[in-house]
DNA sequence: AAGAGATACAACCGCACAAGC
DNA sequence: GGCTTGTGCGGTTGTATCTCT
């Protein structure tokens, strides 16, 4: 990932990669003194290698004091789920209702964590229903590889035409999401703990 | 103990939008 | 009004670490 620094061109002057603890160091004093903001000037001012986005994503993401470090809490759990079954996967909007933490954070969280709680759930359902749909399958139009997408699924208004696919058909799908169409909630809670997604760990 | 696979996290990329000129 | 630059956001990738066999 280190991209090495090259003999010629302006390139070689950009560093990326993983932040060094000096060059840390530098956003961090640099920012106590001046604030932050402008960062294309801040990254050349700074005399940081780096690009701006670069030293706002370290700054934001990991610099930052009123960060919180450590895991994340039930009660951010179920906040985290229940706003993303409200906007979806409206990162920055989720983390502004999570004080300490980031867009980039809950994003990670989200598909590390709570997707692969789903993707387990929707192969259980997948091996429950293979046997009774088995016969049924060539009369469907559903794609094979669309039991791997659960998010898709779960969350996307602009995938509607997934609807008839119904990942959890027992227990997990409201009997009402697939009308709801027209609607910005898509699972309610309580439907999420349904499905044992905060259960695992 | 070693290798393979899985997981978690940091960082980059591309795109869209807003502000300034 | 069009262009340039900076910023913010969501998606994706790379890699270190952990776990399993």
């Amino acid at each position: 990932m280190d991209k090495k620094p090259c003999n010629s061109s302006q390139d070689a002057e950009v560093r990326k990669g993983p932040w060094t603890m000096e060059e840390d160091l530098i956003l961090i004093n640099y920012i106590a003194n001046h604030g932050e903001g402008v960062w294309n000037s801040l990254a050349k001012s700074a005399g940081l290698k780096r690009t701006g986005k670069s030293c706002r994503l370290r700054w934001l993401n990991y610099l930052r004091p009123d960060l919180r470090r450590g895991n994340i809490t039930p009660e951010e759990q179920l906040l985290i789920m229940e706003l993303h079954a409200k906007w979806g996967n409206r990162w920055s909007k989720i983390a502004k209702h999570l004080p300490g933490r980031t867009d980039n954070e809950i994003k990670n969280y989200w598909r590390t964590r709570i997707q692969k709680h789903m993707k387990q759930a929707d192969q259980n359902n997948f091996q429950q229903q293979s046997s009774s749909q088995i016969t049924d399958q060539a009369s469907t139009s559903q794609a094979p590889g669309m039991i791997h997408e659960p998010m898709e699924i779960y969350s996307s208004p602009s995938n509607q035409g997934h609807q008839n696919l119904e990942p959890f058909p027992n227990t997990c799908l409201p009997s009402t999401a697939i009308d709801q169409s027209s609607c910005d909630n898509y699972w309610s809670m309580e439907e999420l703990w349904s499905m044992q997604l905060l259960n695992g760990d």
